[in-house]
RNA sequence: AGGCUCAUAGUGUUAAUGGUAGCACGUUGGUCUCCAAAACCAAAAGUAGGGGUUCAAAUCCUCUUGGGCCUG
């Protein structure tokens, strides 16, 4: 689809939806914000965020989260919400976005999901059944060191045992997965293989912006050092200050890998390679995320290029290649 | 242009008794129902080039090319 077609598939698509939904995805740094403004505009639409890492507050910069001067008086929802000592779940995500969407419905507006994790627009489009079993750190804790002690294949018979069908789908190595499912067996029992795709209780328009693999890792890498000019570090370093390192809103990208520049343990140049990298490698995970959907109006980018500014490495390699 | 030495995937390798070219990182593809910006799986890709010895050469010999070191 092109952009100039959005406004005219964006009209007709609300004629004919009972329950609308629009959803706006795309790979970190491909633009998301500026489109999804643009549609909510268009269609009175207010923004739910599918990110589980915008989630918090005070990491700002790190997930390059929209300015209230760029919201434009679009309301935006699940943005800032908790501070990074909790930890907020997929249940407790879904449930909350549901909450929001039948009260965007309500004032008689149009509910918009906007963002880039993956597992969080699914949960929403496809209105999953989450297993009600909250993590449980001690059981946790305890098949870990089980699986360190006594391998993954160990602790994957163990799973076997208990339910067949998880053990199949997931590999022995993803000790995550392998305790996710003993913690569900063990604490609730009823598991999730009835894993039949539901009708999604929403009429849903999916528009999806869509880079050269070259041209994205290009703008991630110029998006990277346009965070640390911004303060990206001393973001981190007020994080830290607060908060303890092993929370998983401290996994994120941009925080962890700048975690060792400021220890002293590495220079700012590799973390900020590193960085790049990672988030190279997150968006490629994202594409593979939304690959599974079909019906996603992909929008084609492109930048005209300008021959100056200063040439990032995957910019040089992609040069590299004699084009042709 | 004398002597010595080195050359293994995109990168690194202090991997390979003359006998299946390995590992790590990167790259690419994939999985996903409460850590998901996470975790995991898979694939492609290499002996600098030419000759020779050998049943068999990354490995031994030789020439070429390229890098480093030493000596005028």
């Amino acid at each position: 689809m092109k952009h100039s077609d959005l406004k005219k598939e964006l009209k007709s698509f609300l004629k004919k939806a009972k329950n609308p939904l629009i959803v706006v995805l795309g790979p970190t740094a491909s633009g998301k914000t500026a489109l999804s403004i643009e549609i909510a505009h268009l269609v009175k639409g207010e923004i739910i965020s599918t990110d589980s890492r915008q989630i918090y507050k005070g990491m700002e910069i790190g997930t390059d989260a929209i300015s209230e001067k760029e919201q434009d008086g679009v309301p935006h929802h699940m943005l800032g919400i908790v501070t990074p000592d909790r930890e907020f779940s997929l249940a407790e995500y879904k449930d909350e976005a549901l909450k929001k969407i039948e009260e965007i419905k309500k004032r008689g507006n149009i509910p918009m999901l906007v963002g880039g994790t993956g597992l969080y627009i699914s949960s929403i489009m496809e209105g999953y059944d989450v297993p009600r079993i909250a993590p449980n750190k001690k059981l946790r804790e305890k098949l870990y060191k089980e699986a360190e002690k006594h391998g993954n294949e160990y602790l994957h018979a163990r799973l076997a045992k208990l339910d067949a069908a998880s053990a199949e789908k997931i590999h022995p190595n993803n000790v995550r997965y392998v305790v996710r499912a003993i913690e569900i067996n063990l604490l609730g029992g009823k598991n999730k293989i009835d894993n039949k795709k539901k009708k999604s209780p929403f009429d849903i328009f999916m528009v999806g912006l869509e880079w050269p693999r070259d041209e994205l890792y290009e703008r991630i890498d110029m998006r990277v050092d346009r965070q640390l000019e911004r303060g990206l570090i001393d973001e981190v370093k007020k994080l830290l200050k607060k908060y303890d390192e092993d929370l998983p809103a401290m996994s994120s990208l941009g925080l962890k890998e700048i975690v060792p520049y400021i220890k002293g343990e590495k220079s700012l140049e590799e973390c900020t390679e590193i960085l790049k990298k990672n988030t190279r490698n997150y968006a490629k995970r994202q594409l593979t995320w939304f690959r599974r959907y079909k019906n996603i109006n992909w929008i084609p980018c492109e930048t005209t290029k300008k021959p100056q500014k200063q040439k990032t490495q995957t910019a040089k390699k992609a040069e590299r290649k004699p084009k042709k």
